[in-house]
DNA sequence: CCCTGTACCTACTCGCGAGTAAGACTACTG
DNA sequence: CAGTAGTCTTACTCGCGAGTAGGTACAGGG
């Protein structure tokens, strides 16, 4: 582990906070929260175990604020990608874009949030599960705010959220075992499965970007 | 633990494998495959430690073979309640009711399945992404066969089939949030989802079952 | 050149849980 | 009533990993 970096001496906190965060982030994805040692994370990180209890708490501790700073990472990059004041459909598209972005870029961030956190029972499951809200919540409001024509309540907008949300997440899975695919492909096909249906898909009716349109 | 079931006394070997799968699944369940221990798998089985080992070997092997029954019986669910030579779309809401009905009255299969088994690296992962790709085969084939018109590759249609079976999945999770809805109701919701598309949603086009067209 | 504080380490303790040794109890078979 | 085969237990070993005690280097101020 980190063999040719050579030890570099007496950072200041705020530096060396960064670099275990990183590499908590990096083993709690690769081995999930109980099978990762707090051992191999100090190693990883470059620095004795000491310091990673003065910096960082518990391991507890540390696995809740890396969710808490991965997920707010990716709900800025997907709110920074959407958006607003445009037709709904559009709005889904770039939020789309948006998250298989972030996921292509950063899959130790995506393995922490999606895989290991959502099986722990203590309070990583509430902090993921906040995040998880604000993404359905956000995707609701975007349904409700195209359905006044619709019979939908809100208990049903909010379920059909959390199924697109839950397809993405799956679809983003399914991605890491096919990485050759460009995240565009895969939003796209997402967007068009949500949106059309297989009904429309199967009689070849096919969503476009904007740019395309007329 | 099972303090008031009398420990009954030297049973055949079929018998106690039973309890302790049964067993196994609840504490799995629960806690998820690390924090789980044997010594509270026995206990829950009411019966001790060593018989665990002997009956079902080591903790991982145990874990695999309760992957490998939960799967099964739900594989056999689905297939059982989906209707081949009907329409694509009534096989796919025979499929969706039946893969709802089994969570329902699963839910400790489900958890094991779905939660925990997708977390852990080893050969778990192998056994649950066998069963996943099963399902994924399926819904891939059944998109396959009605979309000769579709300009459909079989990645494509592998990918739509991966973020179905997701949204079921997630679908799923949020039920357990929410069981007061009827499994059929859930059902169609995500029935509407993959068949209409929000877009015709949001027109107030729904996709209706068998018994409800004229 | 001491003094205080902060970065940093080696080298432990200690509990928990996987897996086992060695034997005790029961039942059936002759 | 041996013998033997299968059920079942108590009571361990032993390694791994969370968390800590107690100290070493280096930096700046007086």
């Amino acid at each position: 582990m980190q063999a040719d970096q050579r030890r570099a001496k007496r950072l200041p906190r705020a530096v060396r906070e960064r670099q275990i965060m990183d590499a908590a982030v990096d083993v709690f994805s690769r081995l999930g929260f109980h099978a990762a040692s707090m051992d191999e994370i100090s190693d990883v990180a470059g620095i004795s175990k000491p310091m990673l209890y003065a910096y960082l708490g518990s391991k507890e501790e540390l696995f809740a604020t890396c969710i808490r700073r991965e997920a707010t990472r990716m709900m800025e990059a997907i709110a920074g990608g959407v958006e607003p004041d445009q037709e709904p459909d559009v709005q889904l598209w770039s939020g789309l874009r948006a998250f298989f972005g972030f996921v292509g870029e950063n899959r130790a961030s995506w393995q922490v949030l999606h895989r290991q956190a959502s099986t722990q029972g203590g309070p990583f499951a509430a902090e993921l599960a906040d995040m998880r809200g604000r993404a359905v919540s956000l995707v609701a409001a975007l349904l409700a705010q195209s359905t006044q024509a619709a019979p939908a309540t809100e208990l049903e907008a909010e379920s059909l959220a959390a199924a697109l949300v839950g397809a993405g997440e799956s679809l983003a899975d399914w991605w890491l075992d096919h990485p050759d695919e460009p995240a565009g492909v895969v939003a796209a096909r997402l967007m068009n499965l949500v949106w059309m249906g297989f009904g429309d898909l199967v009689k070849g009716n096919i969503w476009h970007p904007p740019s395309r349109r007329g």
